[in-house]
RNA sequence: GGCCCUAUAGUUCAAUGGAUAGAACGGAGGUUUCCUAAACCUUAAAUCCAGGUUCGAUUCCUGGUGGGGCUACCA
């Protein structure tokens, strides 16, 4: 498999699938026109649809280049010949212009306004329905270590985890979302040993603290710890790289390990111990960022089938066996190396415990499809997973796709455990939520609401700020996280555009006080300006940019397609006093598109995991 | 060394191979008798370098340069 191929993963899409209807029924024309006039065919992909700039008049814009050759004729006049025709052919084509071999084409506001009636009463406008045989995908993300809490990294894997999950739902797949807990090994024997040398039988509940945090301190007291010792041992002589590996701590941790593996009853009740008060921590987590599962898999019950499947690859010849014992598979005719699948002393690794839980996956779900949405730091690893298994001979290896996203950095550097420059999940999702607060009261907009209504509105915004500004930015980059700016509520934020959409609400709320309603439905006749046509060809384009974040599983487009919305939408806004619009037929057409946007606005930031505020 | 990702205004982000590369923040200036000014308007400011393919390249290819990652019998 090679990740650079993203197309070969794509699976629902269709062109035509992703196009508006509008586009399909240009295609339409536009191929009868080339077989009218140049007696030619043409194919889809010679049809180039694309908005029209705002410099020129129209609404869809037909490049012409890819027809000369059919045509046989200069860009203008095929263009203009075109236009004709379809002025002439096709209803929905009032006018057109054609520049320098771009055919301008300006789409029937009828149209528009028919497009806007029939999603007025559509709950699902923009998603599509989930037909009986509809293909399985399984996202997996999160993937926590039980040794430590989550951090900002975590964050951005969840958000997207979960975002990318709704999005493939919202385009008809059947969507299982799974969590693989690395809950064993070396890391978490390090915080039990911690705990049990210098813990004083400290509980969650004893201390007050949250479990997974409780547990990462004791992490990082063995850390400080074993760094003492290694010290100590190298003023005493010794080369450092000897006492890494001699310090009794690390000696101890490892023996740990060993006991672990073979089952010591005292190690696995103090590990089930503290990996429950870890779970406790990470539920808690979890809550607060929205995100769920619907399956957890847990590495110490998988990676066992992980080494039965790598004995069993051994038997059919297709890993190797060295002379120390160790298993290892070849890939170097692909151009990699060689792998160890198992080491020396029998014991599995990582990529064997993957192999295991992707079995475990395949027998109980038999997804079509596998996504792992981990950091781009393990692309080679899911590189050599997917030719491992395919060397196994498994059919489904070609299914799985890593959805690999870039690190997140803070503006001071990068983020180290060891020198303290983690940023703590929950702590930076109490700190949006402050700043929420803080902010909130400084404007005094929330008068009228008790205290709970308040801390909710709070809860929302803060953390739509930190939704947002994680998932605007495409997945493959690696992104800066500025605390600061983040919070700032201004330009391409979550909060503007929840401010918009409560604004918007606020409108309904006054009309429903004076007594008007909105109605449901528009006549098709209505003198509509460029702003308003703006605001429903957008409308009108939802469908399509949900469908192409799937095929792409990039929130982001969702979220830039919301933003640009919003803006257009407070441009359109602050022209009128919609409620005091003289003609009542105006009036309930700008109530009717206000309504449409809202609900656009409001599910896409949904289709993230970010809730919409009533008021603000 | 090898492999992978990435490079766009001062900064953070956009742009299915298409027209004069869009926003936001920050900078400069302006708008509130009007549904929430957390808004709106005006303004200055950018495609890392060199080749190639193409009617057309920020986008694709090759070679550099900068940044990040991987290259463990760690996970």
């Amino acid at each position: 498999m090679d990740l650079k191929l993203k197309n070969e993963f794509i699976f629902v899409p269709s062109n035509i699938l992703k196009m508006q209807v509008i586009e399909h029924i240009l295609t339409f024309h536009i191929r009868e026109a080339v077989k009218q006039l140049f007696g030619k065919e043409s194919t889809n992909d010679q049809i180039q649809l694309q908005k029209t700039r705002r410099e020129f008049e129209g609404d869809i814009t037909l490049v012409v280049f890819p027809l000369l050759k059919l045509s046989g004729k200069s860009p203008d006049i095929t263009a203009v010949q075109i236009g004709r025709y379809l002025e002439e052919r096709c209803p929905e084509v009032t006018r057109f212009n054609a520049v320098k071999g771009f055919l301008n084409l300006v789409i029937d506001s009828g149209y528009y306004l028919k497009a806007l009636n029939s999603i007025l009463d559509n709950e699902q406008y923009g998603f599509a329905p989930i037909p009986k045989d509809a293909s399985t995908i399984m996202v997996e993300y999160s993937s926590p270590n039980t040794n430590k809490p989550l951090h900002l990294g975590h964050i951005r894997n969840n958000l997207l985890g979960f975002a990318v999950s709704n999005i493939l739902a919202a385009t008809g797949l059947k969507v299982i979302k799974t969590n693989l807990v690395n809950d064993r090994g070396i890391h978490i024997c390090k915080s039990m040993l911690a705990w049990q040398k210098w813990g004083n039988g400290e509980t969650p509940q004893s201390s007050g603290k949250k479990g997974d945090h409780l547990v990462g301190d004791y992490y990082v007291k063995f850390d400080r710890e074993y760094k003492k010792q290694i010290e100590s041992l190298v003023n005493g002589g010794m080369k450092k790289e000897d006492a890494e590996k001699n310090a009794p701590l690390m000696l101890e941790a490892q023996e740990m390990l060993r006991n672990w593996e073979s089952g010591d009853s005292k190690v696995h009740a103090l590990w089930e111990m503290m990996n429950g008060w870890v779970y406790d921590g990470f539920d808690a987590t979890y809550r607060r960022l929205g995100v769920s599962f619907d399956k957890i898999y847990y590495e110490s019950k998988t990676w066992i089938h992980g080494k039965e499947t790598v004995l069993k690859g051994l038997e059919k010849n297709v890993l190797v066996k060295k002379e120390d014992g160790s298993v290892w598979a070849d890939l170097r005719d692909k151009g990699l190396d060689e792998k160890v699948l198992l080491r020396s002393d029998g014991t599995s690794v990582y990529m064997t415990q993957d192999i295991g839980t992707a079995r475990i996956r395949q027998d109980e779900f038999a997804p079509d499809r596998m996504v792992y949405v981990v950091g781009n730091e393990q692309n080679y690893h899911f590189k050599v997973l997917s030719l491992i298994l395919d060397l196994l001979g498994f059919p489904w290896a070609k299914t799985l796709y890593h959805l690999s996203y870039g690190m997140v950095e803070l503006p001071e550097g990068k983020m180290k455990s060891r020198e303290g420059t983690v940023v703590d999940a929950d702590d930076l999702m109490d700190e949006m939520v402050t700043t929420a607060r803080e902010m909130s009261i400084v404007l005094g907009k929330l008068e009228g609401l008790n205290d709970a209504e308040k801390e909710d509105i709070f809860r929302v915004i803060g953390m739509g700020a930190l939704k947002y500004y994680m998932l605007k930015v495409d997945p493959v980059k690696n992104m800066l996280f500025n605390p600061r700016e983040s919070i700032d509520f201004d330009g391409n934020t979550g909060p503007f555009i929840q401010y918009t959409y409560t604004r918007i609400r606020s409108v309904f709320r006054k009309a429903s006080e004076s007594g008007i309603r909105i109605p449901n439905e528009i006549g098709e006749n209505i003198d509509i300006n460029a702003k308003e046509k703006n605001l429903l060809k957008l409308v009108h384009e939802f469908p399509s940019v949900v469908k192409a974040a799937g095929e792409a599983f990039n929130p982001s487009l969702i979220a830039n397609f919301i933003y640009d919305l919003v803006k257009e939408y407070n441009q359109f806004y602050h022209d009128y006093t919609i409620l005091k619009e003289e003609s009542e037929k105006l009036r309930d057409f700008r109530l009717v598109l206000s309504r449409a946007v809202s609900d656009i606005v409001k599910r896409g930031m949904e289709l993230l995991g970010i809730e919409m505020p009533e008021r603000m």
